[in-house]
DNA sequence: TAGATTGTTAATCGATTAACAATC
DNA sequence: TAGATTGTTAATCGATTAACAATC
């Protein structure tokens, strides 16, 4: 198990550790040494409470009357979260969102690089996106195999998903990012984690209507 | 409030509602048409339990030894999300991300429409990403007014991410859907939804990593 | 030193699950 | 009818918050 790590933390938990990361590393940015449990509540909506309970769950302390060590704290969290690793990842699927994905420099930023991008449409196989081209699906298996990719991006509509999702699976890839509406189904060792946009919005749409006026006016 | 909802539905429960009506949907498309909390709970990893509470929360009853009838649940379940609405929308930022979801059409198959994409770059403003031309900053708050904007998706880099969303704000949206690594702060009649991919990566290679074997060898 | 901030325990709060009477 | 499935209550489980001694 990594350092830093222990034992197993909760989902709900690991969510915040990647914005407490997020913000440790903007502060740094700022030029600030020294985060502090009210400083991080208070940024992202939480109790402090909440925040050191969090950080109890990762291996590193933090010194009374002045908090955490920005630089050390970044460095743990990112090693709980993986994020100092160099992931290998493909996306299958080559519309909008799977071509935005490869072209998108975050990733590489961050050192999650895509290595190849699938597609099952002939007229989409060959296509050029940025360094990449677009693959036929019959290769997904032996690349994923030979590239050692960790990762398989889900970015075909819903119904391909699970297809995709399996063919992913049998190949060996060890985790699934589903951008996919479907709920993918996967062996316990394979983790799935959803980034549904649609999802978000409907949450969001379902958010607005409840702050409408019980009047039903407009705003 | 709109016709099928209970009073407030707790978050976890919305995010599962999302789901049901997805799965209802394909569903239908197969042509059932009746769906079981059973059938719900084994298709999304839930007990029937769950699923039964959740929907406790929505205006419709279920027939014992029948399930739900599907059409009838998918419509209140789009009712209390917001689904059965036009929601008007823009994107802010023209990156690769931005410009992607203008193109993707699975918004406007499910009434969701992008009115407009803006981008503080002059070198991007005037480009044509779709049916859109994209516009500078500055006429973001006027278009935002005069086309009854509900949303506004953040899809800029983290730096710019909340000057974008006080402007949003100050424009009259009704409600943010946040792309970027930045934690948006917002007045409470203003909801705020994230949908991070990166956040999203980073639970997923924390989940990889605590499946390594303790010998720490690959795979 | 004085007092701000941590780590941790215990209490509270909320979400999930089990159980079962009601029912079609 | 018999029995499968619902809706709901109560029990369990987990997550958040409050409180405070320890500490730098």
């Amino acid at each position: 198990m990594p350092y830093g790590m222990k034992s197993k933390i909760p989902p709900s938990v690991v969510k915040r550790l990647t914005k407490y990361m997020a913000h440790v590393q903007q502060r740094q940015n700022e030029g600030v040494e020294w985060v502090s449990s009210v400083e991080l509540a208070e940024t992202l909506g939480l109790t402090s409470s909440t925040v050191r309970q969090d950080l109890s769950h990762v291996d590193f302390f933090g010194v009374s009357r002045r908090g955490y060590e920005a630089e050390g704290l970044r460095r743990v969290l990112a090693g709980v979260l993986g994020a100092d690793k160099a992931w290998r990842m493909v996306v299958v699927g080559a519309g909008h969102l799977g071509q935005a994905l490869v072209l998108h420099d975050e990733f590489s930023r961050r050192g999650m690089k895509i290595y190849g991008i699938f597609d099952k449409d002939p007229k989409k196989v060959g296509m050029k996106v940025g360094k990449l081209v677009v693959r036929s699906m019959d290769g997904l298996p032996a690349f994923v195999g030979q590239n050692e990719v960790d990762i398989g991006i889900v970015a075909v509509p819903a119904e391909a998903a699970h297809r995709v999702a399996d063919l992913l699976i049998a190949s060996g890839i060890r985790g699934l990012l589903n951008l996919s509406l479907t709920h993918i189904v996967a062996p316990r060792h394979v983790p799935v984690v959803d980034s549904r946009i649609i999802a978000s919005l409907l949450q969001l749409t379902h958010a607005i209507q409840q702050h409408v006026p019980a009047s039903g006016g407009k705003r």
